[in-house]
DNA sequence: TATTGTTATACTCTATAACTATA
DNA sequence: TATAGTTATAGAGTATAACAATA
């Protein structure tokens, strides 16, 4: 069901404004934040993916006029992105699709009780989800001589 | 938190047996048939992809000694496919780490009763999602002559 | 030394279109 | 003609490792 839903969200997104899911929830993140600016720190809290898919993401962003990159004031190794009027104006494009995709896919054969439900469940999820140990965001040459790698 | 779930799944999948989602997918479903045989378009049917994608998972399956494939003998235009005793084999070495990261994952914050929410909704949703006509031409937006296209 | 981020690189995966062969 | 599947190809996306720069 993830993957059916997931496939046709992608796809709205790529017809409606040429974005990959990544881009999407970036430009998203950004148009939520205070000034449309986060770091790439911030950023990647978000995301699945390495720090390199998150700075090619940025870079194709940065190239089409959707967002600027600039070092960070208080930290000079960070770097701010920043969501341009051209990136909200896309934002703006494709969100009604967005969410009538939802609508249809989604919460078409569910009511108001079930999205309760669902939004209780899965919220439950995603917080225990989080408060776990990334097994796999953790490199595991991470570990000193002191604690015994687990995975072998 | 589907995205969340999902990577650890996929990474758990390629740590125990070399395997990509896809080619799970595929071998889980040719475990669960009779005789371990399906034709290409019947194992199409529970995965998104298109048919050269999956026509490209299932010779590295093949390359492997996972699956074997044939010309189907009721069809001769069709393919057959058949896991083999090592695709078994392989399926059998990753398949209780598979459910365990279901179990930390996934079900650790939930109880029965949530389990049996989450099924009943989730899989009224994918019914639904199976009833409704191929997304990808379905472009809703698109309207006819009376509509000025606004991406220029 | 640890952290932030980028670059270089190699690789996996996916989709489109053209093609073959059978129904 | 329609269907089943493969091949050729091209492109997008991801991860790893090496690297530079700042804290």
């Amino acid at each position: 069901m993830s993957s059916l839903l997931r496939h046709s969200v992608e796809q709205q997104l790529q017809e409606a404004g040429g974005l990959s899911y990544v881009q999407f929830q970036l430009l998203a993140t950004l148009g939520d934040s205070p000034g449309g600016s986060a770091r790439m720190t911030d950023l990647a809290d978000g995301v699945v993916y390495s720090r390199s898919g998150l700075t090619y993401q940025a870079q194709l962003l940065e190239k089409r006029g959707l967002a600027t990159r600039a070092p960070s004031v208080e930290d000079e190794r960070g770097t701010t992105v920043t969501i341009t009027a051209e990136g909200r104006s896309v934002l703006d494009d494709v969100f009604p699709g967005h969410v009538a995709v939802l609508g249809d896919l989604l919460f078409t054969p569910l009511d108001g009780s079930d999205v309760a439900q669902l939004a209780d469940v899965l919220g439950r999820v995603r917080d225990h989800m989080r408060s776990v140990p990334p097994r796999s965001a953790a490199p595991r040459r991470r570990s000193r001589a002191t604690a015994p790698p687990r995975d072998a």
